[in-house]
DNA sequence: CGATAGATCGGCT
DNA sequence: GCCGATCTATCGC
């Protein structure tokens, strides 16, 4: 059934962020076996005053954001959820938004108690919760266990927009996500390609 | 449908 | 004290 893996290397996230964003969509994330294909991610950096990093000052919380490239930094979100982005170098790192369930889905299933598909995985705290990520994994490689990150076998196509639920930076279009898949965490406004 | 309030806590002013 | 890179339930049209 499902494709022959192609393992992600360290290289893949060592490139501007907004590349590794894009490139990130139809890539397979799995935690310990529970996950899927990743359908929408935003970029975040340094100079960017929606960022964690935001003025370069390092805090305990966003410490994994000035890891290697392929460190996860996962933080906590409203005091309640948790979210992971994937590191890319100076700073800068991937929030993964939404995936398409695909592995372990009886696990996602009572981790997040509902067996509505499109509720298990699409939205940045939905998505740890199914797959079991807390800050535990902050700071941690993503080029082993438990992490495994495969490259997809298309090249999709992809959607791009302003990013959700931020006050700051606004404007800039830094969301990205797999065309017209039902899995987003919301639809895409204008129909942008590329 | 869209809007909004509440949960809950670390980091910052 | 205040405020979020969120989610859910609940209210109103």
């Amino acid at each position: 059934m499902s494709a022959k893996p192609r393992p992600i290397s360290r290289n893949f996230f060592a490139r501007p962020v907004d590349d590794v964003a894009r490139a990130l969509i139809g890539v397979t994330l799995d935690v310990k076996g529970v996950g899927g294909i990743i359908v929408e991610t935003e970029s975040y950096d340094s100079g960017d005053p929606a960022s964690h990093v935001f003025g370069g000052k390092r805090t305990l919380r966003n410490a994994a954001m000035f890891g290697s490239p392929a460190t996860a930094y996962v933080y906590r979100s409203y005091g309640i959820h948790w979210c992971l982005n994937l590191v890319c170098g100076d700073a800068s790192a991937v929030l993964i938004r939404a995936l398409e369930p695909r592995h372990g889905l009886r696990a996602m299933r009572t981790r997040r108690d509902t067996d509505d598909l499109k509720k298990l995985c699409s939205g940045p705290g939905r998505l740890c919760q199914a797959l079991g990520i807390t800050d535990r994994l902050d700071g941690v490689s993503l080029l082993q266990r438990p992490f495994a990150l495969s490259l997809g076998s298309e090249t999709p196509e992809i959607q791009s927009g302003v990013r959700i639920g931020i006050t700051k930076g606004v404007d800039a279009v830094r969301r990205f996500g797999l065309r017209d898949s039902p899995y987003l965490s919301r639809r895409f406004r204008d129909d942008a390609s590329t």
